[in-house]
DNA sequence: AGGGATCGTTCGTCAAGGCGAACAGATGAT
DNA sequence: ATCATCTGTTCGCCTTGACGAACGATCCCT
C-alpha cells in the first residue's frame, strides 16, 4: 500500500512556461540545430522562437505543434517536466501481491519507482472460474504477453483468446478479466500509470 | 535499427486543434462539469472554452494548461488523439525488426508513447553467436523476462544466464548482448527510457 | 584589416486570442 | 405566470502573441 501524494513536493516546481523554455532548448540542442535553424524549419519567426527560450511568452497550439513537429518529438514532451509527475497509487494497489483466487498468483518484478509509471508482473494462472480485476487509476494500461498455455483476458465485456507470443494491450481503469485456458498458462504484464 | 513512424496512422487524421475539441468537450462530460462551471475552475473565460470546444480558436499553453488542470488529467491527453485501447499482436505478427543476425527476431509491441517512456518487445534468438547491442540512451533499462528457452544476457562483460521464468534488469546505455542457449528461445523486453 | 556568413537578440506593427457583457434557450421553484 | 438560475452562444474591446526588420556579436575565410 503505497500512498504518493498526488502534488508532492517535486524538487523544483515549474509552471508550464518555464517547462517549455528548459525542454524547447533542451530538445533543440539535442537535435543540433540553430535557433534560426529550427525557426526556418518550423516556419516560424526566429524571433518568437527566442522569446520562447528566453522563458518569456505564451506559445499556441499551433505554434508549439510546428516545433514539435520541427524536433521529431511528441508534443507533450515539450510541456511535461522531464520528471513525470508523481501520482496517486491508491490504496490496494501498491506493490502488494493480492490474490483472493489460490489459482491466480502474481510475482512483481519492478515495481514502479517514481521516475518510471510502470510495474512489470509475472502472473501464472490455473484453468477455473476467471479472475476479475477492479478498476485500476484512470489512464491504466495493461500489457500482456502470453509465455505458456493460453489466457482468455481483456475488458470485462470484451476478452480476447491469447495463445503463446500473443501481445494484448487493454485499458486497465476498468474491470477486466483474467482467464486460463490451459494448465500453466503464464504471462508477463507491464502495468503502466499514464 | 528500429524505425517507426512518429505519429501511429490513425483513422482519422486530426489536427491538433480539432483534437483538442473534441477531447476538450468528452473530459469535460467525463467529469460531468458543465461548460460554465469548468470555465470557472479554470479561471477562463466561459467564451473562451466555448470556441474552443466548437473547433474555433487556437489556445495559448497557459490556457490549456488551465483547463488541464482544471479536468484534472495530464495535458497530453489534450492534445494527443485518443489511441485505440484495446490491440491485439498475434504471435509471428507485428512490425517485425530487421536485424543483422538472422537468428535474432524483434517483434515491436507497443511504441513508446510520449507520455511513457518505454517500448515493448518479444525478441526470439537462435543459438549461435551472441547478438552485441550498441549502447542506447542514457538512463535506459532494459527488463528482460524469458518467456521459453534459455538466455545470456546482460552487459557486455558480464553477462548473466536464465532459465524459463527468469527475469534480468540490466542498463541499457552500455552495450549489451543477448545469446540464445536453447533453440526457440524467446523473452520478452521492457525498454524504459528514464 | 576587411567582407561574408552565421549566431541570437530587441524593436515596432498587425492580427488574433482572451475577456466581459449581453444574448436566447431550458429548467425549476414560488 | 413570473422570477430565478442555470445552460451555451455571440458581440465589441483590449491585451498579447507572432511576425519581419534591423541590430550587435561571433566566427571563418581571404
Amino acid at each position: 500500500m503505497i500512498q504518493y501524494a498526488e502534488h508532492e513536493v517535486v524538487p523544483s516546481m515549474q509552471t508550464p512556461l518555464e517547462t517549455i523554455s528548459v525542454s524547447l532548448r533542451r530538445e533543440r540542442e539535442r537535435a543540433g540545430l540553430s535557433l534560426s535553424e529550427l525557426a526556418k524549419r518550423a516556419s516560424i519567426a526566429k524571433s518568437t522562437l527566442s522569446q520562447l527560450e528566453a522563458g518569456s511568452g505564451n506559445p499556441s497550439v499551433e505554434t508549439l505543434w510546428a516545433l514539435g513537429v520541427a524536433l521529431d518529438v511528441p508534443f507533450s514532451r515539450l510541456v511535461e517536466p522531464p520528471e513525470p509527475r508523481v501520482r496517486v497509487i491508491r490504496s490496494g494497489e501498491g506493490p502488494g501481491v493480492a490474490s483472493e483466487q489460490a489459482s491466480f498468483v502474481g510475482t512483481l518484478l519492478s515495481s514502479c519507482p517514481p521516475s518510471a509509471r510502470r510495474d512489470i508482473y509475472v502472473i501464472s494462472l490455473e484453468p477455473g472460474s476467471p479472475r476479475v480485476a477492479e478498476p485500476h487509476i484512470p489512464g491504466t494500461v495493461e500489457h500482456l504477453t502470453v509465455a505458456a498455455g493460453r489466457l482468455r483476458a481483456g475488458p470485462e465485456g470484451d476478452p480476447v483468446d491469447l495463445a503463446v507470443g500473443d501481445y494484448l494491450a487493454f485499458p486497465g481503469d476498468v474491470s477486466h478479466v483474467y482467464e486460463a485456458l490451459d494448465p500453466g498458462s503464464w504471462a508477463v504484464l507491464v502495468m503502466e500509470h499514464t
